[in-house]
RNA sequence: GGACAAUUAGCUCAGUUGGUUAGAGCGUUCGCCUCACACGCGAGAGGUCAAAGGUUCGAGUCCUUUAUUGUCCA
């Protein structure tokens, strides 16, 4: 960017591609405008506002729900700078365990190579040297969206610091007693061969077949008991039949023993509360190994879990199916159950099976041994802060879920079999007892023996985002404290998905108050999730996903960016197509020509920019004196100021650019800037103009200004045009304004009768086919003296706005050959002579008096009714009243224009 | 099965504590290349606010039930 001091106006033509490079976060960047120090915290007491990026995974590549996402914390953030507080904004990416590592092993193997050949140390140096390769990929893709963070402290999970504080974590909870090994059943990824977390498992409807099949009864020969189930191949690990106690059908059985079919078992038939009565048979196969209800069952009855299916998918029995896929096997026992007459009869059945995210396999509950924190202790804090309101929620109706998690937690299990990611600080001696501490020379220490081996297993990736509000600030361990840490603990807002509300948010409180005392955050504006035009989830299979650098390239950032919250209200899906970037590429567009507009104007009264900013940094809009337009104006756009203040502090983005494209659009294109039109073309003085054109730059920067968070580039742009500002300044940090009370308080009703009269007069015109080239008559006759003076005094604009030649009437007869209309009592007649046929005329009347009626029926109607009169508040009926009268004066009106016309 | 959300114009959505004859964008129809802008301007058509009941002087807005759709949980 240089320093353009001879422009005096924009290029003709809007071109974000150009703007936009000018000044990507590259610039801004290297000026260091979005760094945040906690100096000017500390030191000079400003309020800091911190907003955490919710950390992409270094694998990902930029999708629409990204755009989203960070356009929302840009928002704020900037929102935020611009109002005066120290603004961090913390970026950084998590090194996604399986996801990463599935990728190199994905390399390798085109290689032939597999990570065992690698080993462990060699492997991980592959997978580093891919992060430096290709993990930059998202944040480079995130600065195309011109986002404000603080770059310098980009932080990476796998980092040093961030690592440490993953390790010291862990110790500290295991002291605590809060980390515990154990076995349980957990979700196993047979292709990856890790336990997978729940939000890594997608759970899919899927047609199985429901197989009943008999088990014969050891003491009752020929008596049989007959269960369901979508998954025989288990039934090699069964251990029980569960009935329900208060099912009368199976009472007499409990208590007995029935025959594994192929298997041989003798197994128990128990009872228990957990089985369902009304489905299948109402007898259930218990298979603890298998199935994690099963094995609470078992936990209950002292049963054992008999294992029959291993880490890779395949049958582990010893009956004749060792070694077979789990499917295959399905199908073979199907068979062979048939041939051994146990087999009653299948079913088709609908259910939902889980299945592994990155692998798309079904996923197999397995009973392993893995490392588990407890979450009840926990959770009581978490859930206290949010239902008292230390923490809010957006929009609120989250809470609900949020509770409904904290009330049945289950322990979190943290042990992945992966190589990549923060390995479990555990070592075991010789007699398998776990010494767990930072360091192998610490856990000798604690063992008193060198002979240790460390745990194989990696944390989940998980473990290390929930400490995401502390890692971001420097904190390593319990006794951290530095100046970060106590300028902008806790932070501000967090924007995220309410997909990973649990897995997430609900995990980073528990840390933020276990670890810190006090909680991550206040906010949490929970984003729409982006589906296409026809509803369906965006995916890479489907082929539905728009690359969101390719709608920047054709629509322009800004363009993406607006479109997206435009259309994106809070709490809510959106459908989104591309072609709806079109709004906010016209709206760029608008702004642009707007702007050229106005300085086009500054050129004709102002010699070069030094008079104009000797002028415009004089000008005070307090203190001006303002035609009715002007007026109308400062009180439009403080209005909308004071609505989007507003809107800010209830997150209701989706307001904001509401407001924003309304105004400016609705009031300052089309009337202002014709307005501004007309009266230059006049006779005005030169001081006269320039301060017309002052007041409509200094609208137009507020304006720029207050979209500058969510259409970055094209504001800092323009605003760089306004004065001859130097490429290190940016409108970025400069104030935001405020609404002023005075300027909302003006008296706007002179220029709002003047658009009610000039949008009459072009219906009028248009329903009448009043030809586009020539200039109708038009008789004022004003209802008040206010009025008249008005008119008299805006006879020009109503002239050039309607396309007409207004006189204003002090009194005559009403005339004849017109369509006549009211407006606030004022009566308007469009002179038609030899221009239209008066039948037409008198159908619209008739219409209309019709409307009018009816309305003053219903009105007259309301405040006869005792009930209402006596029930609503007085201004209500005052208003009621008001409108009553306005309508019958109107109507009279009418008839008499009516009754004219009929003559 | 449970919880939560949604249902307003052809499509996508606004409509903040109940109080004008319910709004916008896109699409559509009509007229305009008006010297910032056709990525534009002006004018129009288009809705018994999912259904039924209730509370109230008054309901798109509050309550109940139902239907449909979606999300999460089991």
């Amino acid at each position: 960017m240089t320093d353009q001091p001879e422009a005096f106006n924009l290029e003709k033509n809007y071109n974000h591609q150009d703007v936009e490079d000018r000044w990507r976060s590259a610039h801004w960047e290297a000026l260091g405008s979005f760094n945040a120090e906690s100096t000017e915290v500390l030191d000079n007491g400003k309020v800091p506002y911190t907003v955490l990026m919710p950390p992409p995974n270094v694998t990902g590549s930029l999708t629409l729900g990204h755009v989203l996402n960070h356009t929302l914390q840009d928002i704020f953030i900037r929102y935020n700078r611009m109002t005066g507080h120290v603004a961090l904004w913390l970026p950084g990416t998590d090194h996604a365990g399986i996801a990463t590592q599935t990728v190199v092993e994905r390399k390798l193997k085109q290689e032939g190579i597999t990570r065992h050949d690698l080993g462990r140390k060699e492997f991980l140096g592959h997978v580093w040297q891919w992060r430096e390769e290709y993990g930059g990929l998202i944040l480079k893709q995130l600065r195309r969206l011109g986002i404000s963070c603080d770059w310098r402290r980009n932080l990476f999970t796998m980092d040093e610091k961030a690592s440490q504080a993953v390790i010291n974590a862990f110790i500290t909870l295991y002291r605590d007693g809060l980390i515990y090994r154990g076995t349980r059943i957990i979700n196993w990824c047979p292709v990856s061969q890790t336990a997978l977390s729940d939000e890594e498992v997608i759970m899919k409807s899927r047609r199985d077949n429901l197989v009943y099949v008999q088990y014969a009864l050891v003491n009752h020969p020929g008596r049989y008991i007959t269960i369901a189930t979508v998954r025989p191949e288990t039934i090699l690990g069964d251990v029980a039949i569960a009935v329900n106690p208060k099912d009368p059908r199976y009472l007499d059985l409990v208590g007995e023993l029935a025959i594994v079919p192929i298997a041989g078992r003798h197994i128990p038939v128990i009872a228990d509360d957990y089985v369902d009565i009304e489905f299948g048979t109402g007898a259930l196969k218990i298979t603890p190994a298998h199935d994690v209800n099963d094995y609470e069952v078992a936990c209950r009855h002292n049963l054992q879990a008999i294992s029959v299916v291993g880490k890779d998918g395949r049958m582990t029995d010893k009956f004749g199916y060792g070694g077979m896929d789990r499917f295959d096997a399905r199908k073979k026992i199907l068979k062979d159950l048939e041939e051994l007459g146990s087999l009653v009869r299948v079913e088709e059945y609908e259910h939902n099976v889980g299945y592994s995210e990155r692998a798309d396999v079904v996923v197999e509950p397995y009973l392993s041994e893995q490392w588990f924190v407890k979450m009840s202790p926990l959770a009581e804090r978490a859930l206290q802060v949010v239902n008292e309101g230390d923490i809010r929620f957006h929009p609120p109706h989250w809470i609900n879920t949020y509770r409904h998690w904290m009330g049945n937690i289950r322990d979190w299990c943290i042990s992945r079999q992966l190589w990549w990611g923060h390995r479990i600080p555990a070592w075991y001696d010789t007699e398998g007892k776990v010494w767990v501490a930072a360091t192998y020379e610490e856990a000798c220490h604690l063992a008193g023996t060198d002979k240790l081996i460390q745990d194989d297993d990696v944390l989940d990736t998980w473990f290390s985002s929930w400490l995401w509000p502390l890692t971001t600030l420097g904190w390593t361990d319990k006794h951290s404290d530095n100046d970060d840490l106590r300028s902008f603990y806790p932070t501000d807002t967090l924007v995220t998905g309410p997909d990973i509300i649990f897995f997430w948010v609900a995990r980073m409180i528990m840390a933020g108050l276990y670890f810190k005392g006090e909680v991550p955050f206040r906010n949490v504006y929970f984003t729409s999730i982006i589906r296409d035009m026809k509803g369906q989830k965006l995916s890479k299979s489907l082929g539905n996903s728009p690359d969101p650098i390719k709608v920047m390239d054709t629509y322009g950032t800004d363009a993406l960016r607006f479109t997206i919250i435009y259309i994106a209200p809070l709490g809510q899906d959106v459908l989104f197509g591309e072609e709806k970037c079109e709004l906010g590429r016209n709206f760029a567009t608008k702004i642009w020509n707007a702007s050229r507009l106005v300085f086009m104007q500054r050129e004709k009264y102002f010699n070069d920019h030094e008079e104009f900013s000797d002028v415009y940094l004089k000008f005070d809009p307090l203190s001006g004196d303002f035609d009715v337009t002007g007026e109308w104006l400062l009180a439009g756009f403080h209005g909308m100021l004071d609505r989007y203040h507003t809107a800010f502090s209830q997150f209701r983005v989706n307001d904001i650019v509401r407001l924003l494209y309304d105004f400016f659009r609705g009031d300052y294109c089309d009337w202002y800037l014709e307005a501004l039109k007309v009266q230059l073309a006049g006779n005005v003085t030169r001081q006269q103009a320039q301060q017309s054109i002052c007041l409509a730059v200094h609208v137009l920067e507020g304006f720029l200004k207050a979209l500058h968070p969510v259409m970055p580039f094209i504001t800092d742009e323009i605003w760089h045009q306004i004065l001859q500002r130097s490429s290190v300044e940016s409108i970025a940090l400069s104030p935001m304004p405020l609404s002023n009370r005075h300027f909302s308080g003006l008296n706007v009703r002179g220029f709002t009768l003047i658009q009610k009269l000039v949008a009459e007069v072009r219906s009028l015109r248009s329903l009448f086919g009043v030809p586009h080239n020539s200039e109708a008559e038009v008789l004022l006759w004003p209802c008040s003296e206010s009025d008249h003076l008005v008119f008299e005094n805006n006879l020009p604009l109503i002239a050039a706005l309607g396309q007409c030649i207004p006189k204003v009437m002090t009194g005559g007869e009403r005339p004849r050959r017109a369509a006549g209309s009211v407006v606030e009592g004022n009566e308007l007649f469009v002179l038609l002579e030899g221009l239209i046929s008066f039948d037409k005329e008198k159908v619209r009347l008739q219409k209309e008096i019709g409307n009018i009626s009816s309305y003053v029926q219903s009105l007259r109607k309301k405040l006869s009714n005792s009930g209402f009169v006596d029930n609503a508040p007085v201004e209500v009926i005052e208003k009621e009243r008001e409108k009553l009268n306005d309508a019958e004066d109107n109507l009279a009106k009418l008839n008499s224009n009516f009754t004219v016309l009929n003559e």
